[in-house]
DNA sequence: TTGAAAGCGCTAACAT
DNA sequence: ATGTTAGCGCTTTCAA
C-alpha cells in the first residue's frame, strides 16, 4: 500500500505540535526539559501520525548505534542459543539489540565477522571463540569498540574475559562422587587433555588428593568427545583389574556412552557404577537413568558478558581487562 | 588506544587515491564503471587507510540496511536456532545480517519488537509467532517491510507464510507404522487437538482409512506435552484391553515419555511396541532405544523463509502472498 | 523552556 | 570515466 518512503519524519510531528524539531528530539530523549504541556502535545502528534524514530539516522549523528555484535561460532550449537539470551537478559532492558553472526569456527569467517561489526559501528562486541589468533582484534580494538571475549584464556590487553571455572566445577563434581562414598573415581577426557579438557582432569587430581586418594593414571582414559567414544572409554575402564565404581565424563554426550557401556555389561546406574557428565544438556535429563550433571552456565555468562560491554560502553575509558569466572552448578539427578 | 571517532572516512581515502569520494563509492558498490588503474589506487588507499565503510551512513542515505529482523519466542526453544541458522544459509551470502529480537510469545513484547524493527529501518522481517493478531502486523506492512510468518495457519493480504506439513508428517508417520506391519496404532496428542497437533490427527486418521484401517477413537489419548504425559497416555493405551503395538506422539519429549512407559511394564520397544515422535531433538538419537521421528525441517524452514524475503524486497512490490509448505523427513532409528 | 543552523558519512542526480 | 552538489533524518552546538 503506502510506499515505502512516506513514513512520518520528525519534522512533521514538530510541524504538528507547533514547535521544532529540536523539541521533539529532547522530548523523546530527555536530554533537556520539555514543558508538560509542549510533552503532551509532541506525544499526541506521534500517536496520531504512528511516528517512529528513524534510529539509523540517529545512529549516524549520535555515534552510538545502540546495537551489540554476537560473533559465535555456530547459533544450532545448544550452548550458543542460551549464551545469546543471557546477553539479551541484560542488554534488552539497556535499549540494545543484538546482530548475530555465525562463523563456523573458521578463522577468515572470524575476521570478516569482525570487519562487518565495524562497519556497521556496533557499539560493543561479545566474540565467542577459541582459537582466534589476538592480531585478529586489533582492528576493533583500534576501532575503539569494546569486546569480551567468552571462553578461550589467554587474557588480551584491552580484552575482557568471561568464561566458566572448568577447573573448579571438575573438583566440585569429583567432590559429591567422594562425599556420595564412590572410592574407585575414573574420568573419561577428550583425545587428548588440552584447553577446558586439562583443567578439568586438573580440577579431578586436586580432588582426589585434598581426600588422600591416589590418583591413579590408569583411571584416566582419552577417547572421542562423541556417544561412541564416550562408551568405548568406559569400556575399556570397566575392563580394568579393579575398574571404576564412578566416572566422570567430560560432557554429556560421552556421559550417555556411559550409560550405554553401562547397560551393556548390565550393570546398574548409579548403584553398581556412577556416571556424571559436564554441561548439562538437554539430553540429560531425557535419558534414563537422568544425568547428574555440571551444568555449564551459559546463560549467566551472558549475563555477565552484558554487564561488562555496558560498563565498557558508558565508560568511555576503562580501566585494565577484567576476567569474570563463572563456577558452574551440580544438577544432582539419578546417575549419582 | 585510538579515540572513537577518527576512524578514516571516504573522503581521506579519495584525497589518497587523489580521486573524488563518489568514484571511491562506485569502486566499492559497482555501480558505475572504474578503470582498472584508478581502481588499483583506491583499493590500495583503502588498504593502507584500514578503511571500512560507514554502513549506517549508506543504510541512512540509500534506504537500504542490509539488516533481516528475527522476531522469535526465545531462541532458546531448540527449533529457532536452526531456523536462524537456515535464513543466515541464504541471507548471508546475499549480504545482509539479522537481528533477533525475543518476545517470550507475549503480545506485547511482539508489538514492541515490530515497532523498533521499523525504527531500524529493516528491510525484511521473519517473524515467528502463533498467537498474533492480524493487526499487530499492520504498521509493518505500512512501513512497507515485507513479512514472513512462519508456522500458524491463518493467511494474511500482504504477509507470505512458510510453516511444516504436519497433516502429511503425520500420514507419511502413520503409513511407516502400517508398511513396517503393525497393526494397533494409536496416537498421543495435546491436551486438545489444536493447531499443529490437530492437523497431525487428522494426517494419522487419513493414512489409517486410505489402508482400510478403522479408527477407534479410543487409541486417541490426549495428555499433556511432556515426558510424564507422554508416559501416562500410553500407560492408558496399554491399559486397554485391545492395547495398540504402535504409538505416534506428538512430540518427541513424549515419545521419549512413552520409551520410559514401556521400559516400566518390561515391554520390548519395537518388538513389542513401537513407538515415534516428532520434531527430532537432539535427545532423539541420545535416548535407548533410539527415537524414530519425524524430523522437523526447521533448517528448511529458514531457508525458504530467507528465499522469500530477498524476492519480497528486490521486487518493489510482488504479486499476492504466498503459502510454502515445508515437508517433514522421515528418520528411521531404533523404536520403529 | 525553546529554535536555527550545522553536519554525522555516505550515495545519487546531474553534470562534464 | 570521473567530479560537484545536494540531502537521507536525526542530534547538537550555539543562541535567545
Amino acid at each position: 500500500m503506502a510506499a515505502r518512503g512516506d513514513r512520518p519524519r520528525i519534522g512533521q510531528v514538530a510541524d504538528l505540535a507547533g514547535v521544532s524539531a529540536t523539541t521533539v528530539s529532547h522530548a523523546l530523549n530527555g536530554r533537556r526539559p520539555v514543558s508538560a504541556a509542549t510533552r503532551k502535545r509532541i506525544l499526541d502528534a506521534i500517536e496520531q501520525l504512528g511516528y517512529r524514530p528513524n534510529v539509523v539516522a540517529r545512529g549516524l549523528r549520535a555515534g552510538r548505534t545502540m546495537t551489540i555484535g554476537l560473533v559465535i561460532p555456530d547459533i544450532t550449537n545448544p550452548f550458543y542459543p542460551v549464551l545469546a539470551r543471557g546477553l539479551q537478559d541484560v542488554l534488552g532492558p539497556a535499549g540494545y539489540d543484538e546482530i548475530v553472526t555465525n562463523t563456523n569456527g573458521e578463522r577468515d569467517l572470524e575476521r570478516l565477522a569482525l570487519d562487518k561489526m565495524i562497519s556497521r559501528q556496533v557499539d560493543g562486541i561479545a566474540f565467542a571463540v577459541f582459537h582466534t589468533h589476538p592480531d585478529d582484534l586489533r582492528p576493533v580494538i583500534d576501532a575503539g569498540i569494546p569486546v569480551v571475549r567468552l571462553g578461550g584464556r589467554q587474557a588480551q590487553p584491552g580484552v575482557d574475559l568471561v568464561h566458566s571455572d572448568d577447573e573448579s566445577s571438575a573438583a566440585e563434581a569429583t567432590r559429591h562422587l567422594l562425599r556420595t562414598g564412590y572410592q574407585q573415581i575414573a574420568f573419561v577426557c577428550g583425545p587428548a587433555a588440552e584447553g577446558p579438557a586439562a583443567e578439568r582432569v586438573a580440577g579431578y587430581r586436586a580432588a582426589l588428593q585434598e581426600a588422600g586418594h591416589a590418583v591413579d593414571p590408569d583411571l584416566i582414559a582419552y577417547t572421542e568427545f562423541s556417544r561412541a567414544g564416550g562408551a568405548a572409554g568406559v569400556g575399556g575402564l570397566l575392563d580394568l583389574a579393579r575398574p571404576p565404581d564412578a566416572v566422570l565424563c567430560a560432557n554429556d554426550v560421552m556421559a550417555i556412552g556411559a550409560l550405554d557401556a553401562a547397560r551393556e555389561r548390565s550393570l546398574r546406574v548409579p548403584d553398581d557404577l556412577a556416571v556424571m557428565g559436564f554441561d548439562d544438556i538437554e539430553a540429560a535429563s531425557l535419558v534414563s537413568p537422568q544425568l547428574t550433571t555440571m551444568a555449564n552456565p551459559a546463560r549467566e555468562i551472558g549475563q555477565a558478558c552484558g554487564r561488562l560491554l555496558i560498563d565498557r560502553i558508558s565508560d568511555a575509558v576503562g580501566g585494565d581487562a577484567t576476567e569474570v569466572i563463572i563456577p558452574a552448578r551440580l544438577i544432582r539427578r539419578q546417575s549419582a
